[in-house]
Formats: structure tokens, sequence, C-alpha cells
DNA sequence: CCTTTAATAGTCAGCCCGACTATAAAAGGG
DNA sequence: CCCTTTTATAGTCGGGCTGACTATTAAAGG
């Protein structure tokens, strides 16, 4: 960081690009917003913009999240760095170095437009045709992230609304992982982690569907996993 | 990503910064280098410089690298975005965006000044006074990330020479997690993972020390380590 | 030649986990 | 009202990985 003499080039524009994941009815989504001007005039693209001079990369990523859900607490949402995109053509415009973030939202607000004349929605991951700019990449890396926290950190809680059963906690992470749990198995391991959920004292769900009410639990106060939870390995095809 | 309009603000500068480590006489060892100029003049901070215009920021911490360590190679070393820090009052003088890598060496050659004036030196970690900037939580959060990936890939024989024992790996693990692990269980480990480590066909080390020379090894083929290497649960203080 | 040192081999019990079976408690249909 | 369906929950059993530990081998040094 020493020779700040040599700051003799042109300087670089930043932004921060957001993967915010959902489960909907079941299925993993994604927030994207469509692109009304060029270049990629029509195309699918992360929700994103610029960070402004007084703010951090995490700030400016809140707030981001903020405008393009429509909520107005996401103070309490889970909202990570992911890592900064900087190839130098990845912008056919400008040079742009993108910080990209991946958040975690439990309930599925209706994307709203935003501030932005852009319009936001919700749409299953893996059916929008390719992103603008190098989105698809972005998307791809924060896919593979969430998969891989989901072993070994308390992360799925993030995905369930306050209040949940084991069942809807396994169903997060067969959505994610698109893998089958065994019902049992998975409720032994997630009860004999501590702190990963705690029970909500005099509690039973009943009216949702048929079958034996389920217990309700709450998110614990744990935040790793250990030993952690591996997901199945899928030895049919090695991808 | 919309919105470009708004591009009526101040642009920053982007650079990216690095935590260099290697083992020197089993201890863990950082690259760092002796500021010349205010502010924080004096004092030690982590190498580094500008991302320029027709480079990604992997290609400026390469290169830097290779300035700093004065290792003409250094295409095969093991280096790694960690993470970008983007607080704004981090440097006093303008607003700069950092992209942080770490790094990975097997040997230690003597740091030699580089291009800059700035002189490079080894230190052990943890004896290094208040870095610049943010420069000690960088550090800290480089050393946190490659104990963790020690867990769960073959990240170790990073640290090693093209042909070391198993005693050597086990002290890289021993060196980068602070704890002493089994001698048996550890080989019986590394050996049972398949591609983590595989045999050099006819030779064994002896000129060394004195005991059983110790057969060789070079790194294998598999990057990811299933079933993970938990390091030992340290149950005496909860840190 | 004996001791020291370090690598390697082997043993054994406990625990976690995958696979599986059994029971409990609701809804729904005849 | 009973019986089936559905889902949650409890329990069992064997294999494999792991921590703790002991034994053997092969060198160096006095």
């Amino acid at each position: 960081m020493d020779g700040y003499d040599k700051y003799a080039h042109e300087p670089f524009a930043v932004t921060v690009d957001l993967a915010v994941f959902t489960i909907r009815e079941g299925a993993l989504h994604v927030l994207l917003v469509e692109r009304g001007q060029e270049p990629y005039a029509g195309r699918w693209a992360l929700p994103g913009g610029f960070v402004q001079p007084d703010e951090s990369a995490e700030t400016a990523a809140r707030r981001e999240l903020a405008e393009e859900t429509g909520l107005s607490d996401v103070s309490g949402l889970h909202l990570e760095q992911l890592r900064t995109y900087s190839e130098p053509g990845r912008d056919p415009r400008m040079r742009v170095v993108s910080v990209a973030f991946t958040a975690l939202l439990p309930d599925a607000p209706e994307a709203h437009g935003g501030s932005d004349a852009a319009q936001a929605r919700w749409v299953p991951y893996g059916t929008a045709g390719p992103l603008a700019f190098d989105h698809d990449g972005i998307l791809a890396d924060a896919h593979d992230r969430v998969g891989a926290k989901f072993e070994y950190t308390c992360l799925a809680t993030a995905f369930c609304p306050p209040e949940f059963t084991l069942g809807e906690l396994q169903q997060v992470y067969e959505t994610v992982w698109g893998t089958a749990l065994d019902r049992p198995n998975f409720r032994r391991k997630v009860l004999a982690t501590p702190g990963f959920v705690e029970a909500v004292p005099g509690a039973a769900r009943l009216t949702g569907g048929r079958g034996k009410p389920a217990a309700l639990y709450r998110a614990g106060t744990a935040t790793a996993l250990h030993p952690p939870l591996l997901r199945p390995v899928r030895e049919g095809r090695p991808a």
C-alpha cells in the first residue's frame, strides 16, 4: 500500500451485486431485475448499484437489499460478502469492480419495482436465461457458497420464519442441496447439535396439513455446526 | 447495476493487500513491509499495491506477490481471494477499496526489497505490533480462513516443498492450528484420504535427523477432504 | 553394543451416521 | 364412526471413522 505517487491512472467505479435467495413453494428462487438500457437491455441481472462515497460495500448492499425487496427492516436478514469481481472487460462501458453479496430471506415478499425503474422479480433458480454481464458466474458462486455453508453452519434457519418445524428445516436443506434426506436421521442430527434449534415452550402446529402435528422450533444461538452435517455423496455419476 | 446515470460522485482507488504466510523453523511467518511515509510511517503493513487499469485484482495480487517475495515463478503458488475491505475511513488520505488475498508459500526465500523502496521482511505471526490501516483485521481474517480451510481441503500441502514426509505435513497442521496432533492417527487419516498425498516411488529420506527414515510423499490430485479432518476441540477454556 | 529418537504398524472402544422399522396423532372418506 | 392415509416421532442395528494407546522397526550417537 506504499507508493501512492503511482496514482496516475483512471479510477474505478465500485458497485455491489446481490444474489438474494428465498424459498417459495419448495423451490429456490433468486431476485432478479430486468435491464432497461444497453448493454444487455431486456436481459435479467442481479440487483445492485453503486457504492456511495460515505458508505462501505456492506452498507451499500444492505441499502440495495431494502430497496429491491421493498422490506422496511432488513437488519435481521443474513447478508454476507461473497467475493469481488474485477475482470477488466466485465462491463463494456467502463472499469467496474463489483463486490458481490449473498442474502437469504425467509418468506418471499412480492418483489416490487424498487426505487429504480427496473422491475424486480423472483425467478426460480436455474430457469433464468443467460444473465447480463458476468452475473451467471456470480450467481453460481453464490449458490455453491450457500450449499457449502449449510454443511458446517446453522445458516439454514435464515430461510425459515421465526418459528418453524423440523420438516420445514429439512425441506430447506433438500431444496438448496437438491437431495432427499432421511427424516429421522436429519431430526436426530439437528436435535443433537446444541444451539442449532430450541423448542418453542408450549405449542404445536396442527391446522396446516393432515398428519400428526409437528413441534415448533426457533433458531438457536449457535452459529457453527460441530461436527458438520455433510450432504450425501452422489456416487451415481461423479460430476 | 442499472442506473449508471447516478455516476456523479468521486471515484474509488482499488488496491490489493496480501497476507502471505510461510513456515520457518516450525513457526508461522507473515510477509510484512515497513512503511516509509505518512500515514503510519515506520509501521509494518501488508504488502500490496494499486490495481492497474488493464488487470484484474487476481492478476495484480500475483504481480505484487512476485515483486515482494522476489520469486521469479509464482504461478504455482496458492493465491486466494479473502474478501474486500471498503470502510470509508480505512485510509485517511482518500477513498480506497482493497481486495485482500491470502497466499501460501512452501519454503521461505529471504524477502528482498522488491521494486518499491519499502523493505519486506518475514515476521513470526503474532509478534508484529499493531499494523498500519486495518491490516491487523485483514491478517486475522486470513489466518482464520487458512485454519478453517485446513479442515476440509488439501491446502496444507501448499506449505510443503515438492517432496515431503508425513511428519512435515503434520507439523504444518500443528503450526497453523497451534495444536498437537497424534502422529499415528494423523498418518492414518491422510493415507486413507484418496488423492491427498501420493508416495514417491523408490525413495526414503535418511540423512536429516536421527531416527527411522521417513517415506517421501508428493501432493496428490485431490483438492477437497471428504470427510474433513477436524481440528481437536479445545475444551479447556472455551474461547 | 546399548540407548535414544523418530517412523510405522496395530489394537480397541466409543460415537456418529446411514438404513431401516415401529409407533403416535392428526385429517379424510366411506 | 371406523378405517385408511399421512406425517411426526421413537427406536434399533451395523459399519466406519476417530481418539487413545501400545508395539515394532530402523536409523544416529555415545
